[in-house]
RNA sequence: GUGGCUGUGGUGAAGUGGUUAACACGACGGAUUGUGGCUCCGUUACUCGAGGGUUCGAUUCCCUCCAGUCACCCCA
């Protein structure tokens, strides 16, 4: 083999789209009942919306975007993730005239040039949901409660939501102040990370893994203690929506969020079972970004979900089954001159949208009988001199292994009764 | 970007410094004359991740690279 794939990227097979599927297909099922509608937009964008919408100074930004020059001379970016396009289209196609708030989901691949590792790939594939134009707690529980609903009815269990607040421009900066303060003369025993972290991003410090740093950390003033009023009634407000609700969360003084346009909640979604990479939501608002991106102030929250991470935690949770799509009719030719009879069989009975296949590599009768098991076919329809002389077809049907001669007229007929009952029908197009 | 572990056929895997690289599954073919799922038989690695050494000789020893994996970092 030559040429593989990139690092980082992966062929989703057929045994596995089926599983994608059914994840995507809940996806499109939970927006519509929470009526958010499909956006789809471009998987590159001008570097600079990233850059100015993410943040200069994050991670993803400075050292994880696939950016290059096209050939027209401009610098574009492969989306590391979507928030800032969807909030770029929403100004761009002024969304903003149309009733508020804008409900939108997106389903896509994202780039980040990360090291892989399970759950991490640099192609991989996100469910976002974003709702503009609402300032209230109201649609951030709505919002929350529509992710844990999407894993609910995936049938996961053992997940955990933590929500804070990330407070907002007005009382955030106070809080950096006094946490810097408090951790100042820590500094010299930080882990390395930490130390680094101090003039940065300060609140990253209250999450590190290091037991000597978290040691360290104990005491030290929590956001939600130093919020400002409007900040502080927005989480209790929040909170008691979420308890009406019914949803179980944790409130977690040390969540932080890795991207810069955060403001006020802020929310992870968690399945412990896959390790260093657990995070299978993580969401919040994001009250300044579209003015950073060159809108009015306009209040935003949305999340994003890794499909990657979705389709591990299924699978450790045994609830993907191994299936295969199978077919109701293979068609098997006796002998080789009937083959134009058998081809003209086959295509009556996919007019007639009956799922069916045969055999184009000449194999035995055996073969293709053994072909039409392995493709869980309903029935056979063998195609010989004999049959053909009578303008029949002899069908046996596989479940019972009783075999009979008709006309493929009456055989169609028969096998859209038959699904007609069964529900075997395909849906229509 | 940093560190640990790993790299044998389509898959899961044995194995050794020196003729024909186990075994299992799968795939393909067959077990008398046109019929599957069970059973039986046969076939299926002329680069043992790639490149370079050491050696009379390396899949087995060394180096580099690549890839996977786990952890860190970060995040979905």
């Amino acid at each position: 083999m030559e040429i593989g794939a990139p690092r980082g990227t992966k062929d989703i097979l057929p045994a596995s789209s089926l599983h994608w599927q059914y994840v995507e297909a809940m996806v499109r099922a939970i927006c519509r009942t929470y009526a958010y509608q499909e956006i789809r937009t471009p998987v590159f964008e001008h570097t600079e919306l990233f850059q100015r919408g993410i943040g200069e100074t994050t991670d993803i930004v400075s050292k994880e975007m696939y950016t290059f020059t096209d050939r027209g001379g401009r610098s574009v970016t492969l989306r590391p993730e979507n928030t800032a396009a969807v909030v770029r289209a929403y100004l761009e196609n002024k969304l903003y005239s149309a009733p508020q708030p804008t409900k939108l989901f997106y389903v896509g691949p994202m780039f980040r040039y990360d090291r892989p590792q399970a759950g991490r790939l640099r192609q991989f594939h996100q469910f976002g949901v974003e709702a503009i134009g609402a300032k209230g707690p109201g649609i951030d529980a709505e919002i929350i409660l529509l992710a844990q609903q999407f894993f609910h009815r995936l049938g996961l269990k053992d997940l955990k939501l933590y929500i804070n607040s990330v407070g907002c421009p007005k009382c955030r900066p106070v809080y950096r102040t006094r946490l810097q303060q408090a951790l100042r003369d820590k500094l010299p025993e930080l882990c390395d990370d930490c130390r680094s972290r101090f003039d940065r991003n300060p609140m990253r410090i209250l999450d590190c893994k290091n037991e000597k740093c978290n040691e360290l950390s104990q005491g030290v003033p929590e956001m939600t203690d130093c919020l400002c009023e409007e900040c502080a009634t927005h989480l209790t407000e929040l909170k008691s929506l979420l308890t009406a609700a019914g949803a179980k969360y944790e409130l977690n003084p040390r969540l932080v969020r890795g991207l810069d346009y955060y403001t006020k909640t802020a929310f992870e979604i968690q399945y412990p079972p896959l390790g260093a990479q657990s995070a299978v939501c993580g969401g919040g608002r994001y009250d300044g970004l579209i003015e950073e991106i060159g809108g009015d102030q306009t209040p935003g929250i949305g999340f994003a979900i890794g499909l990657e991470r979705v389709l591990l935690a299924l699978e450790k949770q045994g609830i993907l089954a191994d299936t295969k799509e199978s077919i109701i009719v293979y068609i098997a030719v006796a002998d080789k001159n009937c083959q134009p009879l058998a081809f003209n069989m086959l295509t009556k009975m996919r007019q007639a949208k009956i799922a069916c296949d045969m055999d184009y590599l000449d194999r035995s009768l055996k073969a293709q009988f053994k072909q039409a098991n392995r493709n869980m076919a309903r029935f056979v329809a063998v195609i010989g001199e004999a049959e053909a002389a009578q303008n029949k077809v002899a069908v046996k049907d596989m479940q019972s292994g009783e075999q009979f001669l008709m006309t493929a007229e009456d055989f169609i007929e028969k096998i859209l009764a038959e699904m007609e009952d069964d529900g075997l029908r395909w849906t229509q197009c």
